[in-house]
Parts: structure tokens; C-alpha cells; sequence
DNA sequence: CAGTGAGCGAGCTTCCGCTTGACTT
């Protein structure tokens, strides 16, 4: 019988702490939180909120399914012993997950000790062991503030959007912000004016002592008008240019701090090209592994052993020189720190054992920790003036000299925004009075950009800026976001544009019309129309819920809770009527929205057509609802929107489905569904690939696509049967498989695919096959899992495009 | 997985934040 049991979160700090603590102590984890609201309708709660709304907001708590287990694990070794530690990390969530613990596990007061550390280091485990407190019942209560509002807002918000756009959908807190950011910020796009203004370039040859180079100088405004750019060259025919100031300063920069969840996401993002969830995995692999701390973090701040370890380590890599000691400090808003920053848990390992991700996300890590305790690099930065003889105006050239790299050495921060300024390196040896030699002088037409979509990563780290999410829940958020339609991820084809650049040269000037490719963008976030449908709706009737400082506003309200000045169920009640009576209100007033637009009528029928959201997306309409013949209906196809969309490009939508040509001696019928288009071919579905214009598709590359399918259907086939055709062995995303009669069985571990035979196949589908007893409890459990599948599915294949 | 979209009405969907596996074809 162990004397002490102390519970964490995560199993992997269980591990460690474990060592940590003498031979009285067991510990254990909680995964997570162990209970949640009910969804479940009472007499009390007949709307299955959870929450008892007439009954002083009471929360109505149960146990989490995938909980059960671990709670009467707990329970059982909580009984035995003589105090349990409850050692949940030092935030809201934290202090209600020890509170929710000492409620579901029945523990007495007197065996609770709650204690907190924000590092996993013995002395920092020690000293909480030596100052344990009781549970702070205020936090406590602000985190169920904040759970309840959560929960009211999500779950009385939703089936209105049922109601009124289209089943299934959801409104939160968080998830409808995230829309409202990527809609306004396609708006912003589709209202951005492209101007363009001339840049000039000059090129000045520069001999000194037998070496020649040249010096680069730009005009520092712009000219709107051609002829003013061509004015400009002209004077510069003739002028003489010398050196009017040389001034030199020096400059510095300073490391970027450590990560937290949000910057590791967008560096990953940027160096790696990894999508949020991807970062979030491998991190994962890297914290139960050891080789990093936990990785859902808002802090920047390092334990005072890695600050030794990075000097230490810096010190013998690089030179004393080069260590700098920094305590960084957390400016993201509503920042709870409960953990040290995202770095390696032994500095001194630059490299790890791991796959080719886990040790890219390692190094950049690393690095990143490293540099953050290393020297400024400092600059010496120079800006000559160079005067023309012909005009008052002034070219001016940078220079920049890196005198000590300091953290550059192992570091460079990447950013979002690729503008290309003009390199700056050393400049020639030059001295004020000089004259120079103008080797060419360029006017290239330059055009303003419109503001750049959101990445995966740069909307996350909006939502922090925003103050609006937590780390656990980034990645989360663009899933669900996704998941719901309201956001995809896509990439954006170029256009061809055409500029004018005009070069003078040997005193002769030339314009010339060049062509480039522009707006070319991958892996952005394009707002669906749903997107669109819904926060149109949201906007009008919650403002104030999608409102961006709406969450800041209510975290104030927490923090107070947080600090005892205010009741909980009081701030939710001021909260609650008003908003009930406006989700009422809309509810009964509101019209139904469909974004129904009318786009023309048909020239061979005369017929309206309509674009609008139908019950499984965006459709087009041939005829009026209200006519007395039904209607006609046809699905957009991807990359058409509401917004967008022709008339033409409707009428081309109704020619399907058609018949374009026959193979083998039947036909092949191509139509568009909902998982996108398709030829139909003696009742096999063949997708087109994404190139494939089903309205105009041949019967040649027809058949070349169903030609290749049957290929791919060959080379997946590991192993069949002569006696029984129904059963085959089938390579798959995840690895082989068994199928038969349309089913898929897993292979269990330690088998050779190759090798099985058909008895010990069927053996596999027998034992796969027998009906498990279920639950109505577990059944959901496993509902929810294939929600979560698909997704995932779904995501990776919009990766791979 | 694969041609739905009227209207009726049943029953279902949904939030955010804390954690891991189990699972997918």
C-alpha cells in the first residue's frame, strides 16, 4: 500500500515525476479532464443544456465515457492511501480538474493537498511537495463560468442556425470568431483596389583599385503615372550623379523568444510546411519521448536549469561571447502560464533518434531555445544620398554590415510576408564629393498587393492576438471550422499580368510590356459560401457574441470571479436572459436564409434560375419554387460560389447528367455528386481528377480514367483466392487489410499479409465479425469516432492537392 | 460514398478545453 498518491494531467509527466519522488508516492493521470455537462434532457433541464437554468445556472456533471476506467482506478487507489496530491497544472482548467477529481473520486478534504509546479524539475517538484494550499474554489468557479457560458451560447446559438440555415451546423464562442476572421478578410480581398506606381532602380558602376562592383540606389517615392516615370529617365540622360551624404549608424536585432504553441505552429508552418495538426502530433511524440516539454503552452518563460543549460551548451558550441541570458515575458492576452516555454528537454542533445519529422521539429526547437539565449546581432547600417545634376530629387542606397551574428548564427525567424526588399549587403568603398558612373536606370511597374489570406498558422496566431482560444485548442479550431464547411483549405492559381518596365541605357531609353504570373497562392483559408451565409446571419442577429473583443470583455468577468469580488451564477445570469431573449427574438422573426439570388433566366425555357444554400450545400435552380411543376436542381461544383457564379456557368450545371460516349459496349454517363464528379461505367464510379472538366469531358479521357482506376484497383491487390474470390488481401492508406462482401477487417499485428491464408483469413473475419454488446453510451463514443476519422480523411487529402 | 433539393414529421446535429490512444481504407 502506497501512503501518497498524486494525480496529474498527462501520462508522460506522470513518468517523469514519478522518478522525481521517493518510494511513498505513486502517480497517476487523469488524461485530461474526467467529467463535462450533460447533454442529456431532465425535468430540471429540458433543453439538455446541462445546465439547470432555473435552478441558479447549477451545472449538471457527468462522468466522461473514455474516463470511466481511470476514474475507478483512481478511486480505488485514492481509498488506500493517506493523502492524495492533486498536482493538475496552475490554470483554470487546472484548478477545476483537481476539483472535479476531489469531487468524482469522493476524496475527504482532509487528504487533499493541492499542489503546482510550472516545471518538471526535482527541486521545483520538491518545493511544491513542502507547500501544498487547498483548491482555490474561486478559480474553480470561474472556470465553470466559463464552461457554462460556453455551453450556453454554443448550444442555444447551433439549432438556430438549424433552424433558420441549414441542419447540422454550429455557432461558438470561438469557432464563429475564426469564420468571421476568414469571410472578413476575403471581403477585404474582394474589395481591394490594385494600383500600380513605377519604381525606380539605378546601377552605378563603381572602380576602385582595379576592382569594379556596383551600387544599387532607389528612388524613395514612387511615380503613379507612366510619364512621369518616363520624364524621370529622360532628365536622367544627361545628369551627373555624385555623392551628397554618406551616414552610417549601427543597428541591432534581438533573438525571437522561445515558443509557445502558437509560434511553434507558425514556424513550422513557414520552415517545415507542417499543418498545425501535424506540428501538434509530432510535438506530442516529442514530450512522450522526453525529449521536449509540453508543447500546449502560452508561456515564454525558461526554468532556471535550461537557462544554465543553454549557457553551458552556447559557451562550448560557440563562445562565452555569444551567451546571453534572457528572461522573456508573455505578452499574449489572457496568457495563464501553467508551463515553461516549448524546448528540449536536455539542451545539450542538439540531435534526437526519431523520423524525419520529429527531427526537424527537434532542431527547430533547439534552435530556437538556443538563440533565444544568445547575443544581439548587431549591424552597422549605411544610407548614401546620391544627387542628379537635373533635378532636386534624390536616389538613396542601403548598406548593411553584420559586425557580430550573435544569435543569427544558429537562428533566422521566417515571415509571413515574402516582399523581396532590395538585397543589402556591403557597399563599395565611396566618399562624399564622388561622382559616379550610371551603368542603367530601371522604371518597373510594381502593383500594391491586397492583404494576404489567412494561413492555418496565421489565423492562429490572429486567435492569440484576439486573446480567443487556448493552445489545446488551436488545431481543434480550424478542424472544426472545416468540418462544419465553412472553411477550406485551397490553393489559388495565378493569373497572368502584364507591366511595363522601362530601361535607360547607354543614353537610350526602351519600354517594354512583360508579362508575369500573380496572386498564385497554397494552403490559404477560402470562406465556403456557408462561411459566408452564416456570418452574415450571425453578424445581423449576435454582434455582440461574435464580437472580437467579445471574449477579452468576458474574461475580465472570470478573472474577477477568479479574485472572489463576483458570484459566478450571477455573471452568467446577467449574461444569459438578455442573450436567451435575443436568440427568441430571432427565432421568431427572423426569415429563413438561403442567400437565394436570382442570376437570369434560361434562354431555351424562359425560366428563372436561382442560386441559394440548399439542405446539402450550394445549389442552382431552374423554375420557381411556387411553380406548379417541380423545379429542377443541380449541385456547384468545387471553386464555384454564390458569389461568383454566371449564369452560364448555371446553365452549363443543368446540360449534366450526360451521356458522353460508350466503352466496351456501354455507356459512359458523367454527373456531379456530392463527393464531386464522377463517370458512371457498368455501375462503377469512376471520380474525375481535379483538371477534368466534367461539362466537357471526351470519351477518349474517359475511358483513360477508368483505364487507370483498373489499374490502381490491380496494383493494391496483395493476395487473393481461386477458392473463395470474396475474400482478398488489399494494400491500403494504412497498410494491408483483409476485405470481403464490401467489408474491411484489420490484419492483426504479427502477421504477414503476403503470407495468410484463405483459413486464417477467414479466422480474421470471423473473430472481427462477432457482434460486441453495446451501450447506447459506447455507441455514441464510437459515432463520434467516425466523425473524427473523416475528418482527418478528409484533411489529408486536401493536404496532398 | 455516387442523380438528394417540394412538404410533412420523426429523431438527430451543437459548445470549449483538458488529455491520449483507437480508428480509419
Amino acid at each position: 500500500m502506497v501512503k501518497n498518491l498524486v494525480i496529474v494531467e498527462s501520462p508522460a509527466k506522470a513518468k517523469t515525476i514519478e522518478g522525481f519522488l521517493g518510494k511513498d508516492f505513486i502517480v497517476k493521470s487523469s488524461m485530461g479532464h474526467v467529467r463535462d455537462l450533460a447533454k442529456n434532457k431532465t425535468k430540471e433541464d429540458t433543453h439538455g443544456l446541462g445546465v439547470e437554468i432555473n435552478n441558479g445556472f447549477k451545472p449538471v456533471y457527468e462522468l466522461l465515457n473514455d474516463k470511466k476506467l481511470i476514474v475507478a482506478e483512481l478511486k480505488k487507489l485514492a481509498k488506500d492511501a493517506e493523502t492524495i496530491w492533486l498536482a493538475t497544472d496552475e490554470d483554470r482548467e487546472g484548478e477545476a480538474i483537481s476539483w472535479h477529481l476531489a469531487e468524482a473520486l469522493k476524496l475527504k478534504e482532509e487528504k487533499i493537498k493541492r499542489i503546482v509546479f510550472h516545471e518538471i524539475t526535482k527541486s521545483a517538484i520538491t518545493e511544491a511537495v513542502e507547500n501544498p494550499r487547498s483548491i482555490n474554489i474561486d478559480l474553480v468557479n470561474a472556470q465553470q463560468a466559463r464552461r457554462v457560458l460556453d455551453r450556453l451560447v454554443g448550444f442555444e446559438l447551433s439549432p438556430l442556425l438549424w433552424k433558420k440555415v441549414k441542419p447540422s451546423l454550429s455557432a461558438g464562442r470561438v469557432q464563429s470568431v475564426a469564420v468571421r476572421l476568414v469571410v472578413e478578410r476575403e471581403e477585404e480581398i474582394k474589395n481591394f483596389i490594385t494600383t500600380s506606381a513605377y519604381k525606380i532602380t539605378a546601377n552605378f558602376e563603381i572602380e576602385k583599385n582595379g576592382h569594379s562592383s556596383v551600387l544599387v540606389a532607389e528612388l524613395p517615392n514612387r511615380f503613379s503615372k507612366k510619364d512621369d516615370a518616363l520624364s524621370f529617365l529622360k532628365k536622367c540622360i544627361n545628369a551627373e550623379f555624385s555623392i551628397a551624404s554618406i551616414e552610417t549608424k549601427p543597428a541591432k536585432k534581438t533573438p525571437p523568444p522561445p515558443f509557445t504553441t502558437s509560434t511553434l505552429q507558425q514556424e513550422a508552418g513557414r520552415k517545415l510546411g507542417f499543418s498545425v495538426t501535424k506540428t501538434m502530433v509530432v510535438a506530442q511524440q516529442l514530450y512522450e519521448s522526453g525529449k521536449i516539454t509540453y508543447m500546449r503552452t502560452d508561456s515564454v518563460n525558461l526554468s532556471d536549469l535550461a537557462l544554465n543549460m543553454a549557457k553551458n551548451e552556447i559557451t562550448s558550441k560557440y563562445g562565452s561571447e555569444y551567451v546571453k541570458t534572457r528572461q522573456y515575458t508573455t505578452k499574449s492576452k489572457g496568457a495563464q502560464e501553467a508551463h515553461e516555454a516549448i524546448r528540449p528537454s536536455y539542451l545539450n542533445k542538439q540531435n534526437i533518434e526519431g523520423d524525419n519529422s520529429q527531427k526537424r521539429l527537434y532542431d527547430l526547437i533547439w534552435k530556437r531555445t538556443i538563440a533565444s539565449q544568445m547575443g544581439d546581432a548587431e549591424f552597422e547600417k549605411t544610407n548614401v544620398t546620391i544627387d542628379i545634376s537635373s533635378t532636386s530629387e534624390k536616389l538613396i542606397a542601403h548598406g548593411e554590415v553584420l559586425k557580430f551574428d550573435g544569435f543569427l548564427k544558429v537562428y533566422i525567424e521566417s515571415t509571413d510576408d515574402d516582399d523581396d526588399d532590395a538585397q543589402k549587403g556591403i557597399l563599395p568603398p565611396l566618399k562624399v564629393g564622388e561622382f559616379l558612373k550610371l551603368q542603367d536606370m530601371l522604371a518597373l511597374e510594381r502593383f500594391t498587393q491586397h492583404p494576404a489570406r489567412y494561413t492555418e498558422a496565421s489565423l492562429v496566431k490572429k486567435f492569440e492576438e484576439l486573446g480567443i482560444g487556448r493552445p489545446s485548442t488551436y488545431a481543434p479550431t480550424i478542424s472544426t471550422v472545416q468540418k462544419r464547411g465553412y472553411v477550406v483549405i485551397d490553393e489559388k492559381q495565378g493569373v497572368q499580368r502584364s507591366y511595363t518596365s522601362i530601361l535607360l541605357k547607354n543614353g537610350i531609353i526602351k519600354e517594354d510590356l512583360k508579362s508575369e504570373i500573380t496572386g498564385y497562392e497554397k494552403s490559404k483559408l477560402f470562406p465556403t459560401d456557408i462561411g459566408t451565409l452564416v456570418n452574415k446571419f450571425l453578424l445581423q442577429y449576435f454582434m455582440n457574441i461574435i464580437d472580437y473583443n467579445f471574449t477579452a470583455n468576458v474574461e475580465k468577468e472570470f478573472d474577477e470571479i477568479a479574485q472572489g469580488q463576483k458570484v459566478w451564477n450571477q455573471v452568467i445570469k446577467e449574461f444569459y436572459f438578455p442573450f436567451h431573449e435575443q436568440v427568441e427574438n430571432t427565432s421568431k422573426t427572423s426569415e429563413k436564409v438561403s442567400g437565394e439570388k436570382l442570376l437570369g433566366t434560361d434562354p431555351a425555357t424562359g425560366k428563372n434560375i436561382f442560386v441559394k444554400i440548399g439542405k446539402y450545400g450550394p445549389i442552382v435552380q431552374m423554375g420557381d419554387t411556387e411553380s406548379p411543376d417541380k423545379p429542377r436542381f443541380a449541385g456547384l461544383m468545387k471553386g464555384q460560389s454564390i458569389e461568383t457564379i454566371t449564369l452560364d456557368d448555371a446553365l452549363e450545371l443543368f446540360k449534366l447528367p450526360k451521356i458522353v460516349g460508350s466503352f466496351e459496349g456501354s455507356e459512359m454517363l458523367v454527373s456531379v455528386s456530392r463527393f464531386g464528379p464522377y463517370i458512371k461505367h457498368n455501375n462503377a464510379f469512376i471520380s474525375l481528377k481535379k483538371t477534368d472538366n466534367p461539362t466537357t469531358i471526351t470519351e477518349s479521357r474517359a475511358i483513360e480514367l477508368i483505364l487507370e482506376k483498373r489499374d490502381v484497383e490491380i496494383n493494391k491487390l496483395i493476395k487473393e483466392f481461386s477458392e473463395n474470390t470474396d475474400v482478398k488481401v488489399l494494400k491500403g492508406r494504412w497498410g494491408a487489410y483483409i476485405s470481403m462482401n464490401k467489408k474491411n477487417y484489420k490484419i492483426p499485428k504479427g502477421k504477414e499479409p503476403i503470407s495468410l491464408t484463405l483459413e486464417e483469413c477467414l479466422n480474421i473475419v470471423g473473430v472481427q465479425n462477432k457482434p460486441e454488446p453495446k451501450s447506447s453510451k459506447s455507441k455514441s463514443k464510437t459515432k463520434s469516432e467516425t466523425a473524427k476519422g473523416k475528418t482527418l480523411k478528409g484533411k489529408t487529402k486536401t493536404k496532398k492537392k
